[in-house]
RNA sequence: GCGACUAUGGUGUAACGGUUAACACUCGGGUUUGUGGUACCCGCAAUCAGGGUUCGAUUCCCUGUAGUCGCCCCA
């Protein structure tokens, strides 16, 4: 494609897609959908229901809770027509939280609700960062802590070991919130002194021992992590503790063994309350969060009226592509293609050969028909490329003699089959 | 925002500063006009942009642009 500069030349158009976004062919799609799919099937068994919204919000909506840096610099935001400043959502909670404090009155709580579609997020892309990527969303809402905690532990292992995974793949580690905060206060940490310790614990893994101590010494004398582990020291941190660790045993009571508790789990920013957690995984020499989530019992409340309390988890595109590939899982992204190819041997044969495939396609099969002047040879070529796994020839030799030839690619064998009988060839 | 590295057909690679820029895959056509994957033949198609050094630059230098990977950040 051209188009004309300036100087009554033509420049070619870049092909390429934008800055950290990607274009998904039907075959990159068609994974895509096969990892959706599966949420999905996962998801709605365990009787959640999926929302969408539009990616467009207007861009107070993040103003309100998050740092004035995140939105100024990390997201797409602009002037409509109408001078009103738009964001192109970074994250769907805000969305969420924002839809169920509008209907609060009328939702039937709790809500299991999930949603997938893509994210933005003005950043310098590099390895597993783009500035689109796709997240699926999972939250409880309307339970404070206890059993929709446990809920949303071992759902996040289940939905994991759907994709094929096993015990030895990942791991869930948790932590809590009050009880960091507590460990926090026992160690004679300011507001602000939480937060740097907080931001620097979540680097823990990344630093050598001795990095951390000395980052941590310039921020509090007394070590907070020295209050988790003696817990006897703070009835306080004792009671979060103990809390923590029965929540963690009543999960595994659950089925799910490889959750443990680690204390470095602290999950960013501001609007948690309570229980947090990240779903690891274990293969690697970098090992990455595939999930990550945990309680924010106030979110709802921003919106003014009662709380709703609520957990909730999200887990990212690429880093679940990763995960399967690394592990090779298998991934079925052949459901949508058709099933048999249509070939007529001569031009003239295609309209027959479209009346047929109506038939065809009046019984739940997906057929393409051909409607080149290719050889018989070459549109059995075309169709192995197309990923097709069924061929059948339909012209006048198969009309005249009621039967048509099904031959599978894979095999190269052939079944011949009465065409009045019809689709009982396909799976 | 900071830094490192990279840039050759559609894709992946090659070419001591010196012939017509090579090879593989893909794609199109043919050997084969109603039954494919093998084989063989033919063909399409590239040095990111601008400047510099040089008799001569894909190769060396500078700037720009783009990409990748780190740092920062990661709601």
């Amino acid at each position: 494609m051209t188009r004309p500069t300036s100087n009554g030349e033509t420049a070619k158009l870049s092909t390429e897609p934008y800055k950290g976004v990607r274009d998904f062919y039907p075959d990159d799609w068609a994974k895509m959908e096969a990892m959706f799919d599966r949420l999905r099937e996962t998801l709605t068994l365990a009787g959640f229901e999926e929302y969408q919204a539009s990616p467009l919000e207007r861009a107070e909506l993040y103003e309100a809770k998050t740092s004035e840096e995140i939105v100024s610099e990390q997201t797409y935001t602009f002037t409509d027509r109408g001078d009103r400043r738009v964001t192109l959502r970074p994250e769907m909670t805000p969305t969420l939280a924002r839809m169920v404090a509008g209907r609060r009155r009328e939702l039937a709580f709790p809500l299991r609700w999930f949603s997938i579609g893509d994210r933005f997020r003005y950043e310098r892309p590099q390895r597993g960062r783009l500035r689109d990527f796709y997240q699926c969303d999972i939250d409880i809402l309307g339970l404070p802590e206890g059993e929709a905690d446990v809920e949303a532990l071992v759902l996040a292992a289940r939905l994991i070991r759907d994709f094929g995974a096993t015990e030895q793949d990942f791991v869930i580690r948790v932590s809590a919130r009050p009880l960091l905060n507590a460990a926090c206060v026992a160690a004679g940490l300011t507001e602000d002194g939480v937060r740097s310790y907080l931001r620097l614990l979540d680097k823990k893994d990344k630093m050598t021992t001795e990095a951390f101590s000395a980052a941590r010494t310039a921020i509090t004398a007394q070590d907070p992590l020295s209050f988790i582990e003696d817990a006897g020291r703070d009835p306080v941190v004792a009671a979060e503790k103990k809390k923590l660790l029965d929540r963690l045993e009543t999960v595994m009571g659950r089925g799910v063994a490889n959750v443990v508790f680690d204390p470095s789990i602290t999950r960013g920013f501001d609007y948690y309350t309570g229980m947090v957690f990240e779903l690891y995984d274990t293969n690697l020499e970098n090992p990455r969060a595939l999930f990550g989530g945990g309680r924010y019992d106030r979110l709802v409340s921003l919106f003014g009226g009662d709380p709703v309390p609520a957990i909730g988890f999200a887990l990212g595109d690429v880093t679940l592509a990763d995960f399967i590939e690394s592990h090779s899982l298998p991934l079925d992204t052949g459901a949508r293609r058709p099933q048999i190819y249509l070939g007529t041997p001569r031009p003239e044969d295609i309209p027959a050969a479209q009346a047929f495939a109506v038939r065809l396609r009046e019984r739940g099969v997906r057929v393409f028909v051909n409607l080149t002047a290719r050889s018989l040879g070459d549109q059995i070529r075309d169709a192995a490329k197309r990923g097709i796994p069924f061929f059948a020839a339909y012209g006048a030799d198969e009309i005249a003699n009621n039967v048509l030839r099904v031959k599978t690619l894979s095999t190269g064998g052939e079944t011949g089959l009465a065409i009045d009988a019809l689709p009982n060839f396909v799976r």
